[in-house]
DNA sequence: CTGAAAGCGCTTACAG
DNA sequence: CTGAAAGCGCTTACAG
């Protein structure tokens, strides 16, 4: 067994202070010539490795975060590569705990806490329960930094990385107007402030603008694998049928091509089709979505970015700072004219 | 600001000496009678929280964990959700780093090391550069576990929990045979050690057992977002055709159903195919994907419970121990019996 | 530039 | 059952 090497062993072995070697190894404060050199290779010979439990207790800085947050698809999947890329410059790692029903998110905090995280990044469910507890964080000055999903009034110091769902959804709908379309649908699930919700009513808000134009809503409660057939049915069955529906999020196109095809309705002869994330599915339906890409791997990374520099800043009680990313149209084949009567 | 409470400030509120407080608070060693509760009650009205550096540092044990692993699909999701869970029970909070061709795999163990992590989970990428560094961790004692890939000769104290990918292969085979295939494909990726490579040579290794049988194998190197379309345009121009085709990963079906598509055979009257795996891809897939669905939750909480039970042991170096996860058909529509000629 | 000392917030023998 | 003391491995003023 190897027995961990201390400072105590190097400044034994170098002739010096404790106190010296500390300070030639921390690249603060006052340069130690020659000695420092010495120090150092002494310290590398031994395989030294300073113990960051201890350096974290004596200077308030772990060089960890907290991250709370779920993994379920290709979206998440890049939220984590850019927060991963962004921890590894500055030499930090995330603890990451998955919210769960059966796990108290309060618990999970003081998880964090106790291990004395320098901040926490979490992608909020929609659920309220989270927000509460975040001033378990603040009070004690550890930053909170918020992707994906924006916190509420209740913790106004909580920055914001997300994408501009808003923008993405009036783009949604100008893209439907472009191509001749009026009578709209839009098929939604969740509800606020999730992202779906926000995109649902920027979209509506846009056929509302539009002369001439209408939409036909239908919400349906979150739940797991949902697929908007039952919103798509009662959608295709109004009369005069809506020529164009808009999904909040791409898992919902997937009934809506089901009640098409049953229905002998053509994608996009007789009805288009527009999604929201470009998540797997979009490019494995048939005919592929068209959709709006979210650029998770820059909302990952600019969130910890922003998460770095408000523990720099050492000002968890700062006022919210938002930054939201350009969602883009990815053109493929579910969108064309609405059909000639 | 709040400031930390420590066990001086409940010490001096219940006018007792800190070691007294310590010892009530831990849930070890001598009780105290009347005077636990009165600390107790103390402790919890000033809200006071253990800092578990300093306790990391005392015991030897900071109730964190590493864990090596990235997030590509439902797979991964599966394995983080068994961890999860594992770790929840135990209190113990991972910390997460995905291994990526830019960071050093050297430099993330030591990242854990440092903050003296009792274990290590780990799921290896096939590369070899990974089992060199272990002994980092080993050699201070600190438990390794590889979860989905085993590490092999140079490793020989890291406990694997993983598919029995063996039997998943000859799974596939025998139900090719019971349907009465006996001019077979295999199409793979992955060397050695991937779960991938394994079931190549198990469901060779099951051909070759049968009478009769013949396999015509395509080898792929492996790269991101590979389909098995070349592999299966090769299969599918041998003549006689093989009536079925194994893939040693979802994924490669995709190109396979492709090839088929383009050469307008039918899945599965013209041909079958068989997966592994059950990525979310083999439901959506027409006609839907029969594979080899694994345990991806089970294999995580063992892995994680593996691990813990290493840390409680307090030895690193024992021998190896496998745990092996039976894998199961899932019968979709993508397997028949082969053509009538 | 360097050393001696105090301190971070705990736990753990060791006495009483 | 409880207290006084030492110690974990560092960092940080404070003197020299």
């Amino acid at each position: 067994m190897r027995v961990a090497v201390t400072l105590k062993d190097i400044a034994l072995r170098a002739g010096v202070s404790q106190a010296t070697v500390s300070i030639a190894l921390g690249s603060s404060g006052r340069i130690s010539g020659a000695t420092r050199e010495r120090i150092l290779s002494i310290a590398s010979e031994l395989g030294y490795r300073r113990n960051l439990l201890v350096h974290g207790m004596q200077t308030g800085r772990t060089k960890s975060i907290g991250l709370l947050m779920s993994f379920c698809g290709r979206f998440e999947a890049g939220l984590f590569e850019g927060i991963s890329g962004a921890l590894d410059a500055a030499e930090c790692v995330p603890f990451v705990l998955r919210p769960s029903r059966d796990v108290p998110v309060l618990g999970q905090i003081h998880a964090l806490l106790d291990r004395r995280v320098d901040g926490i990044l979490m992608r909020p469910t929609g659920e309220a329960r989270w927000e509460r507890h975040l001033h378990e964080a603040l009070d004690r000055h550890v930053p909170v930094v918020s992707i994906d999903v924006e916190t509420q009034a209740d913790a106004p110091q909580v920055d914001f990385v997300g994408t501009d769902d808003a923008a993405g959804a009036a783009i949604a709908a100008e893209t439907l107007f472009g191509a001749g379309h009026r009578r709209l649908a839009c098929i939604s699930t969740g509800d606020f402030p999730t992202p779906m919700f926000i995109r649902r009513k920027a979209f509506e808000a846009a056929v509302e603008k539009e002369k001439n134009a209408t939409c036909h809503a239908v919400h349906q409660p979150w739940e797991d694998g949902i697929d908007g057939y039952a919103a798509a049915n009662e959608v295709f069955s109004q009369s005069p049928r809506p020529t164009a529906v808009f999904v909040t999020m791409d898992a919902l196109a997937r009934g809506v091509y089901r009640a098409a095809a049953e229905r002998r309705l053509r994608i996009p002869e007789d009805v288009s089709v527009i999604g929201f994330a470009d998540e797997l599915i979009a490019g494995l339906l048939q005919p592929p979505l068209t959709t709006l890409k979210q650029r998770p791997v820059d909302i990952g990374r600019i969130g910890a970015e922003r998460l770095l520099a408000r523990i720099d800043e050492a000002d968890a009680h700062g006022e919210r700072r938002r930054v939201l990313i350009q969602p883009e149209l990815v053109e493929r084949a579910s969108l064309g004219q609405p059909p000639k009567l």
